[in-house]
Order: structure tokens, then C-alpha cells, then sequence
DNA sequence: AAATTCTCTTGAACAATGTTCAAGTCTGTT
DNA sequence: AACAGACTTGAACATTGTTCAAGAGAATTT
């Protein structure tokens, strides 16, 4: 039902009739709603995880090619699963219930593919350091994606998008490289 | 109210004893909750556009650092306005309703800060090119103050926040630049 | 001054929706 | 056959956006 018509289009009622038992019995199920989105938000990262898998497994390119491999397929994937995909950010937990433990571990595992291209560009770099670097890479991929097949601005033709996304992760390298290189000989000139 | 307890703190009831009149009043004075957000919207880009306006006009720095400069203003105000800069992303309008014009017309207007310098930049890309650059940029930018503010993950204190930012928005520049000249120079050597 | 008309206000009522719960039903065990 | 435990049901409750008939007030007309 989130994948057909959205997060504000899954209703108990609705839900209930569709599997065929009373509204209340839903609750034998599932603790809340929240919980249920979670769960369905589980095997959506799930699959996200899957398809990165297997873009960076197809032949053996550089870095620099894997990690706009990787752009380009969560930009697919957020694509070919738009309401599923709106569901994990849109998604809020109601005032001060956290979420559980097994959800945000989902959440963690996904940057281990941006972590490791990451780490053959600089090896100089330590875990922490290497770990914030991939979570603004990621950021800013998916800042491009989000607002990109959000259609109320301009209608960017998904091709495109595309293109472009390829083009900055590309310039966000390329200079992130560049800038690398220029404090290492600083450094030890 | 919405400053204060976020979009979803927001009730016509809470709203209508707050300025002193009985719950059905407060349709008199807009259509629906879906205006009364967009209005509050539309003050808040007003504010960001000042600031923004504000943060390029000290000093005469470089394109790029003004680039810089307004991807951390962007960040700060995002930081101090919180809840009223989340409502401009969360909500959506109800199904089959579109966003009036002097909504969507508010929104536009911001990608002149970043369009100037990119302009200056590259001077030999036509307007449509660096349009679509500029929201690039900007999306990028948005999505790294979005996942940073959102202390879901790993909790990023905001100096750390702003220094990565201004960090890839200059490899990202410079990344740019270096790949308009790379063409440029394969297209006349 | 009285009457009429127009607008604004009020608060009840409606509809949608997440959630709870007492009563009923079914299944398996004693 | 009797009982216990679990599941199911559908009504009921609370919250919330929205509508609306009735009333109050002010301005204009007679």
C-alpha cells in the first residue's frame, strides 16, 4: 500500500480489508504504525543494499567509476521505488519514542559501500575521518536525488539527472583528490 | 507554532485559542492549513533570501568562496530556524492540489545567489546549463544540511558540520573547474 | 429611530483515522 | 465434555481538519 499510494496513503482500514481481518486485529501484527513502516522501510534498505551489491560487482572499475556507480543506482533505485524509497525519510516517529535498535542498524550497514572505494582513494585518511567524508558524499547524492525526482520544481528528465549526478560525483572526487594532493605537498614538500 | 512544535505540533484548535477566537474563525483568514504553511513558507525564504543577501555582501571574495559562503550561510540558518526550515520540505500538499504561484515563485528566486558566481565562473555556459548547475549545487548542499541536522544518525556537532560542507563545496567547485578546462582544452589543443 | 442587510463569530457537528477493549469464537488440552 | 488460552471482531474513543446553521454586531437605508 505505501509502494501504491504513499505513506499517507496507508490507513488501518484500508489495510485490514486488504488482508482480509477486522482493523483491531491488525494490532496483533504490529505494535503501532510506526512500528510497520519500520518493517517495511527494513526491507527496503534491504533491497537497496542488494542492488548497489550488485552494480559494483559488474567488472573491475576505479574508484573513482564505483562510487558513480553507486550514485547512479541509488538514483535508479529511488526512482523505480519512489513512494517506498519517500517512505524512509519521510517517515517521522511520533515525540519521544526512538527508533528500535534493529532499524537504525539497517540504516549504518548501506554507507560500507560508499566506505570502501572510499578508503582505496585515501589510504591516508583514518576510519573516522573516512567515515564522515563518505557520510557527505552520500549526503549530498542523495540531496541531488531527492530534489531531483521531486517534480515541483523544475522537471528534470530522469536521463539527466542522471548526467548530472554522474558529473558532480565525478567533480566532488576529482577535487577532493586534487585537494588531497596539495596538503600532502604542503606537508612533505 | 510551527517554530515552536513543528509542522505536526501544529492544530487549528491550539491555533485558534492562541489568537482569541473560536476554531472555525480561523478559516476566515486562510483557506486551509495547506495556506496557512505555505504562507509561514514563504516568510521564512524571505528570511533566508536576507540572509543570503547579507552573507555575499561583506567583503569581495572570490566566486568561489562566495559559494562557499552561502552554502554555510544556507547551513547556519537551517540550524537557527530549524523547525520553520523543515516545513519547507516536509510538507506536501494533499493529493490533486498544486502549489499556488506566488508559492512556487518564492522558491526560484533563491537560485540567483548561487547562479551569479557560478556565472563568473563559467562564463561560457549558457543559461540553461548553469541553471541546472546551480540546483545541482544547491540540492547537494541541501542534502548535507539535511541529513547533518537530522541527529538520527551519528550526531555531527554543527562546526564539524560546516567545515565539510565548505570542504566539498570547494572540491566540488574546484572539481568543476578542472573538468571545464580538461574539455576545454580537448576541444581546442 | 427603526429596519434591513451584510459580514463576522461561534460552537456544535461531521468525517476520517489511529488505537483500545469487552465480548464472542475457535482451537487444543485435560 | 469441560476448560483454558489465544485470536478475532466490531463497536467505541480520542484527535483533528473542515463545514455550517444560527446568532451578534455594525453599517446603511428608509
Amino acid at each position: 500500500m505505501i509502494a501504491g499510494r504513499g505513506l499517507s496513503g496507508l490507513k488501518t482500514r484500508d489495510l485490514a480489508r486488504e488482508i482480509g481481518c477486522a482493523n483491531g486485529a491488525v494490532y496483533n501484527l504490529v505494535e503501532d504504525m510506526d512500528e510497520l513502516i519500520l518493517r517495511v522501510g527494513s526491507r527496503t534498505l534491504l533491497r537497496l543494499d542488494q542492488a548497489l551489491s550488485t552494480a559494483e560487482g559488474a567488472g573491475e572499475p576505479s574508484p573513482q567509476e564505483t562510487l558513480v556507480r553507486i550514485a547512479i543506482t541509488y538514483c535508479d533505485f529511488a526512482a523505480e521505488n519512489l513512494q517506498l524509497w519517500r517512505a524512509l525519510f519521510e517517515h517521522r516517529m511520533e515525540a519521544g519514542k526512538l527508533v528500535p535498535d534493529w532499524s537504525a542498524a539497517d540504516q549504518m550497514q548501506l554507507f560500507r559501500h560508499i566506505y570502501v572505494p572510499l578508503a582505496t582513494l585515501f589510504p591516508k585518511r583514518g576510519a573516522d575521518e573516512l567515515g564522515i567524508t563518505a557520510r557527505s558524499l552520500f549526503s549530498a547524492v542523495h540531496g541531488m536525488v531527492a530534489l531531483g525526482l521531486e517534480q515541483k520544481l523544475v522537471a528534470v528528465p530522469l536521463p539527466a539527472l542522471r548526467e548530472e549526478i554522474a558529473g558532480l560525483v565525478r567533480a566532488m572526487i576529482d577535487g577532493l583528490i586534487a585537494r588531497a594532493e596539495r596538503s600532502h605537498a604542503a606537508a612533505a614538500p
